[in-house]
DNA sequence: TCATCCAACGTAAACGTTTACGTAAAAGAG
DNA sequence: CTCTTTTACGTAAACGTTTACGTTGGATGA
């Protein structure tokens, strides 16, 4: 068994507040009874019960993080970012991986209700009303990462995925091109689906290229997703000469879709992803897209929480962070 | 402020015991009240408390998991497979990315200690004497995941390095190959530097070839480090036609140096890599590679955790997961 | 010198549970 | 019908802390 504040107390001679007291640095002890005591936890290898102080500090130092998915290559960073901070402040992470299914989320948010943990980051998915009205009944703080919520006041942190649509497809725009194919993700997905067309198109518009249907709409945002919709959009529209992918795992798909049939990159087609994934510099040929922060976000998630924490505030201002086009080596200035 | 037994059993107009012995299942109520105590929870809306439940119990069904880093694509798929096992088996998991620093490895491990989690899963690193001891003192059961160790008598899971090398190596050999180099990791490596090396200079020892000094040892298991080591090879022995890189990031770093010089993958060379990454089938060409079950490696890890937590054994067999290699498209026949 | 104040503690209640123990009533045995 | 056993509870202690409150003893002031 560990030792506890008792054990101390007993051998320093002292009461256990008063251990407790040296402990948290509060006033009344002598600095004399301070070096006692310091040095029986020293001696003891006491360190003290974090589950004892939470049930009385109704804090347990430990926040939730709810992915949809953990096999998606943008969570690693996103928690990369989100641990790093929180272990800065001082306080853990729970990871749950809710497979975007409602019950799993619904068991995922009571399970972390019961454990009392002081916040909650919810990536990459809606927050639908069933969690959003748990949550507040839980009376903690939750911020959003890569979503947002239309519905409800919720915090979040984000890049403007509409303006960074806008700013790929200007990028080709700028190199020339002017048949320009988008593969994109879930149009019905509000969050990342819509606003990248919504983009893509603006930008096309604003360059008065009149918009002809070059648009794949997928499921999601996976490789296989880029596979197929590479298929689909060189069958559809053969005379394109760049593609935006609505995400690094799309151009992933749609670049060896290319390469199985002999497309050339970029020689015969630009392509300019979405995200910067760790892996699109290691992509043959390398992948220009735009980039998310990722683990910039995830600090930034996890701050803001802390801030709401500290501040007792139920709200802190939302988070826009810069997107950023890393020039690599798929896209080609059209002549 | 959330509700608590005592709330609950006012009013139901029991006493907390009971309520407590309903919501165990414990004997020692009759069908009625149970139907009241249930009906005055749902109405309530409450939830156990369990910081208190952990408190009292000394089991707070949680476990830690100490990763070297959060940057590592295997880890995303080791911690699928630990959260899922864990979940299901209820209990969260904690994160935690030491950098590979001994100091902040020990900071976790105290901050794990003081939140009093029921074991603790150790991911691909050495298991030093100062983690060991510290682990010991804690008491409480650990696994190694993706590493083993000598010196201390704590249970892993792991696949057979050396007899995947092997494999590989033997797979390339099959194929035709007779000058076959290999990009290895660290050397100094005794989990997975060294026994890959000697399962690949095995294999070509049992097949009569003459070992001819064909690897180049690289510092880690990187992107950086392929592309450095296929450097290094190409200038060093240009004759070889088969390469088996050490790990799947190596194998990428490799293919790029391939492209960029127009090595032509498979046709001049072919290669196989190691540890079969969900991107491995998103290379170009998709990446030949031999196979770590890395989710069920996870998964695996967590059952075992969760063994020696119910049977209170302090050890458990290690289990060896069968490799396997994916054929995909970066080995040709050598004719 | 004596009242006052403050630093330096100790005591005990509280946090929300679980559980050993006690007790009254119901059920069963003879 | 009485005695024993069982069922269905309630009471209170315990888990390891924090903290409000009370109690010292010495320093300070007049």
């Amino acid at each position: 068994m560990a030792y506890t504040i008792k054990d101390v107390a007993k051998k320093a001679g002292v009461s256990i507040a008063t251990v407790s007291r040296v402990l948290n640095n509060q006033p009344g002890f002598s600095e004399k009874t301070k070096q006692k005591v310091q040095q029986v936890i020293e001696e003891l290898g006491y360190e003290p019960n974090a589950v004892a102080r939470g049930l009385i500090n109704n804090k347990t130092h430990t926040i939730g993080v709810l992915f949809p998915e953990l096999s998606s290559m943008l969570v690693t960073d996103f928690l990369n970012g989100i641990e790093t901070m929180a272990h800065e402040l001082g306080s853990s992470v729970i990871v749950c991986h809710t497979e975007a299914d409602g019950e799993k989320t619904m068991k995922y948010l009571q399970l972390l209700n019961e454990k009392r943990i002081d916040g909650i980051i919810f990536v990459s998915a809606i927050l639908k009303e069933e969690y959003y009205n748990y949550i507040r009944k839980m009376g903690i703080p939750m911020v959003l990462l890569s979503t947002e919520s239309y519905a409800y006041p919720v915090p979040y942190v984000k890049v403007n995925d509409q303006h960074a649509a806008y700013s790929a497809t200007k990028y080709l725009l700028n190199k020339g091109h002017k048949k320009i194919g988008m593969i994109s993700g879930n149009k019905d997905d509000l969050i990342a689906g819509k606003p990248r067309i919504m983009g893509f198109k603006m930008a096309l518009k604003d360059s008065g290229i009149a918009f002809t249907d070059n648009i794949i709409y997928s499921k999601g945002f996976s490789f296989q997703d880029g596979l197929d919709g590479m298929e689909k959009l060189m069958k559809q529209s053969s005379e394109i000469s760049a593609i935006f992918a609505a995400s690094d795992e799309i151009a992933f798909g749609a670049l060896s879709f290319a390469y199985q049939h002999g497309i050339k990159i970029p020689d015969d087609v630009s392509i300019i992803g979405y995200d910067n994934l760790s892996i699109a510099e290691m992509a043959i040929p390398p992948l220009t897209t735009v980039g998310q922060p990722l683990i910039k976000m995830g600090k930034t998630a996890a701050s803001m929480l802390f801030e709401m924490l500290e501040s007792g505030n139920v709200f802190v201002e939302n988070r826009i962070l810069p997107h950023e086009i890393l020039e690599r080596e798929t896209v080609r200035e059209k002549r």
